[in-house]
DNA sequence: GCAAAAGTGTTGTGTCTACACCCATGT
DNA sequence: ACATGGGTGTAGACACAACACTTTTGC
């Protein structure tokens, strides 16, 4: 989340093939190195990002023609930058907005919305939001990082009972008094975990009892 | 589904490491090869199995001790085979059911139940029922089939309800008469699509109207 | 008092489970 | 007739969306 939309951190290509487009960043996985491994090692060199508060694999693409000079495999990973943080970032890095996305190299772009497909459904049916989200947030706050990812209107009023109900949330018993246009303060709430859990199994042929 | 239970087709290890031990089907990649052409090539010539009704990526791991002798990564793919085919299988390979596995190989144990999780997962929103079914079943078989796979009780009664007002299933029109012992004709169905479709979004946090 | 923003109460709807009941066939 | 298995009807639980209403602040 920046300036309250979804985006990409990107890195600019600076030679052929694909010169001037932009992709995602990455890099070769070393011998004896976990693919996780390999992508933090990558993203903290490359780019600073050292604190990605949710890491999970997509998919490993193997077509001979994704686009490389040479066939190679490549495992993408979704990362989760919280909306507080902002790394310091090399020149020829910038975040996009996912819903306006530059010339990308290869597959890239493809790559990108399959995260965003990703990140949809997880917050439909877990508590993913605490990787987008600050520390401590007023709902106003959080139902724009809802809207900003799922791309739909989102009430406030609604989100809030969904959490709460699910256990995601929880009050951290502080308010936030707004502008000085008036205005109710907001509480402000956190989120209970800051590791990823279902918390909401199919509500779909679920067990008897 | 062999035998009234979900079953995963294991390939007993002639060498060590692991000799004894039973390991998924499998192996190496050619150079230009999509990781899926690779399965379906592995699984043809070392099993002759050539009907997968549905392939799909599960994971790829690269822990460096995940129990091969040197490092390897290993993309892990869910195949299912319909009830009624029944390949023909070389003497070292056998069906076992997945809730009573052998002594599995490095870490194909988890990798098994890892793929039981998302069948189970995906017989709950989409109309993956197809790949497990034969061509043409009654409703009581249909039961049988996510009894076996899900793990728990299911009604017959809801079960044709939910799928058929997903769109997922359709009445073929004929019925079929029951063993000696009486009991009303079943009607027969059959899945509309045998391809996957996600048959019903998340229930949660939908878009408005 | 009035605008602005946050929060609550209440109703409606869709989708599932549970369970009682009815239907068609064989002996 | 009655046992056996298949199928329907209806009620209830639950989780969400929608929306009107109330509360708390600044000016």
């Amino acid at each position: 989340m920046r300036e309250n939309r979804l985006q990409v951190l990107l890195w600019e290509r600076a030679k052929q093939p694909d010169l001037g487009a932009w992709s995602l960043p990455g890099g070769y996985l070393e011998p004896g190195e976990t693919l996780e491994e390999s992508i933090r090692r990558h993203l903290a060199a490359k780019v600073d990002v050292r604190e990605v508060a949710h890491l999970e694999q997509l998919e490993t693409l193997s077509d001979p023609d994704r686009g490389a000079r040479e066939w190679q495999l490549a495992t993408c990973y979704l990362g989760l930058v919280p909306r507080d943080l902002d790394p310091a970032l090399p020149e020829d890095t910038h975040w996009h907005p996912v819903d306006e996305l530059p010339r990308m190299a290869f597959d890239h772009g493809d790559i990108t919305l399959a995260g965003r497909e990703r990140l949809r459904a997880k917050l439909s049916y877990s508590n993913a939001g605490f990787a987008l989200a600050p520390q401590e947030f007023t709902l106003s706050e959080l139902r724009e990082i809802y809207v900003a990812a799922l791309g739909h209107p989102v009430s406030a009023t609604n989100l809030k009972r969904v959490l709460l109900r699910r256990g995601a949330l929880e009050p951290t018993g502080e308010v936030r008094s707004h502008g000085p246009s008036g205005g109710r303060p907001a509480a402000l709430f956190r989120f209970r975990s800051r590791g990823l859990e279902i918390t909401d199994p199919f509500a779909v042929l679920r067990p008897p009892r």
